[in-house]
DNA sequence: TTGACATATTGCTATATGGTGATATGTTCC
DNA sequence: GGAACATATCACCATATAGCAATATGTCAA
């Protein structure tokens, strides 16, 4: 077996888990809750409100979220406030729009 | 109409594109294929047999990922070589490392 | 042109999941 | 305990898509 081979099928459960991060953050609605969190925590119902969106979906997708442990869970009374855990999240994004606004660049130089 | 509600309306699209970039980087198939053109262009029989995938299925996620401005298409004779035109998405992975490293090693230190 | 090979596309099935209404669970206050 | 509210879960439908076999298209060599 070749060294290739073993380093490649070792890594097959952790390109899997990347995948995974990769999958939660591929919905504008999850995306849109974590920018919303982005300035601070939240509670469920105060994002609700701000997104016009159901409670249930909103409670569905921070449970995706959180079990990403993207954004962390804590409880203040009747309510529950979510926030950010991982920063991180806003580089890969930032990353993303510069790729998307350099695409958009050379479209219009294109076009000239 | 308050300036919040306007920046959100106007992002939605925004956040859809970014929303899709991740959508394309969320399946494990298509993470080993850019994994595998790290390190050099590749024709897609290569990709197949280093892979061991069906051909339809490389040449399908290789439009997916062309399409999305990731991977770049080149006619070399018979052969099509593909190869990365966005270093970025590394940058991209190896974050998403970090942190599912982060996760792995909290979660060892929990059980000390 | 024809044959051999490389790649792309098509039609399909199976599976995953976003969004929803209904309902269950949890929390506070009386 | 019971009412009122906040959040989570359940069952369901509709949609999207990975993977596949079959086939079409593209390219070269003879």
């Amino acid at each position: 077996m070749s060294r290739r081979a073993r380093i490649r099928r070792l890594e097959g459960p952790i390109l899997s888990s990347v995948a995974g991060v990769f999958s939660v953050l591929s919905e504008p609605t999850r995306l849109q809750i974590l920018q919303l969190l982005g300035e601070g925590s939240l509670s469920v119902s105060e994002i609700v409100t701000a997104l016009e969106m159901k409670q249930a979906n909103v409670s569905k997708q921070l449970g995706i979220l959180s079990q990403a442990g993207l954004v962390g869970r804590e409880r203040d009374g009747a309510n529950v406030r979510y926030s950010i855990t991982e920063p991180m999240i806003f580089e890969l994004c930032d990353l993303v729009c510069g790729k998307l606004r350099k695409d958009a660049e050379a479209r219009i130089a294109s076009l000239k």
